[in-house]
DNA sequence: ACAAACCCTATAGATTTAGTAGATTAATAA
DNA sequence: TTATTAATCTACTAAATCTATAGGGTTTGT
């Protein structure tokens, strides 16, 4: 299941994406359009914007603000930053690679199979939609 | 995520699927074999019988058994017994319908729609993948 | 100075997960 | 019939995670 942190993350996005000039906007801008609750929203904007997706000002007239262009921020990368893992099971994981405790074998393992199938085919989606693909509605 | 609960019982599954006859297995066995805590492997056999995909006999020479072939048993109805929602959001959910209450227009959302997509490709991969295929390693 | 707005850490309540304990019931074999 | 084996069932708990919220601190524009 998503979490919501990553839901309201995607809104957000979108919503900076939906923006037609780069202009900073407000936390609160984007928390009442979305229905987000706002301190919440503030923790989601700050790990975004550490994490190299998001720029913004401070004081007064400023906010949060896409530091690329919509089309050049794939699906991957928001989900790694908000979700972790899009890999359903660790050992299948390309950026969060764990083994499991109870499989001596990986390969003889019938879930870690399945669960290359399941992660290539997510991948694939989130490869190819950018934040730019969200927003054409 | 996939929850540990679900996949030792896909695990589970599959070494009764392994079996060349129908007789019963106790849980014991399988919990040795697949390196699974026997009291959390039994509630995970209860509730897969208690979901029609097992049968289960008491005393000596008892276990537990599969009650269709396994090719008869696709991964669909395992991972909605043991897992929940293929969806990750429930407002794209087949089997487990929840509005948002966030979302006015769940039409306008970019979540939404980009989640359906994951969960049609995800639930093509389930519906065409039986137990059997689990097992052919 | 002052207000707007982000920055940062901590924490609390709710929920889920993963597993445990222990008594009971049913089937089989001797 | 009795002992043994193995599933059944209820209830409980410890740990982790999620979903926020609190409460300041800092920066900026006017």
């Amino acid at each position: 299941m998503l979490s919501k942190k990553t839901k309201y993350g995607i809104k957000a996005l979108t919503y900076l994406a939906k923006q037609e000039n780069k202009n900073p906007v407000a936390i609160a801008t984007i928390s009442k359009s979305e229905n987000i609750s706002l301190k919440f929203l503030e923790t989601i904007l700050l790990t975004l914007r550490k994490n190299g997706i998001l720029g913004s000002k401070k004081g007064k007239g400023g906010g949060y603000y896409l530091l690329k262009s919509p089309s050049d921020i794939p699906m991957t990368t928001v989900m790694r930053i908000l979700e972790g893992p899009i890999s359903m099971v660790p050992c299948v994981s390309l950026n969060f690679y764990e083994k499991c405790d109870d499989c001596p074998d990986e390969n003889a393992c019938s879930v870690h199979r399945l669960m290359i199938k399941v992660r290539d085919n997510t991948l694939d989606i989130f490869r190819n939609t950018s934040l730019a693909d969200l927003c054409k509605c």
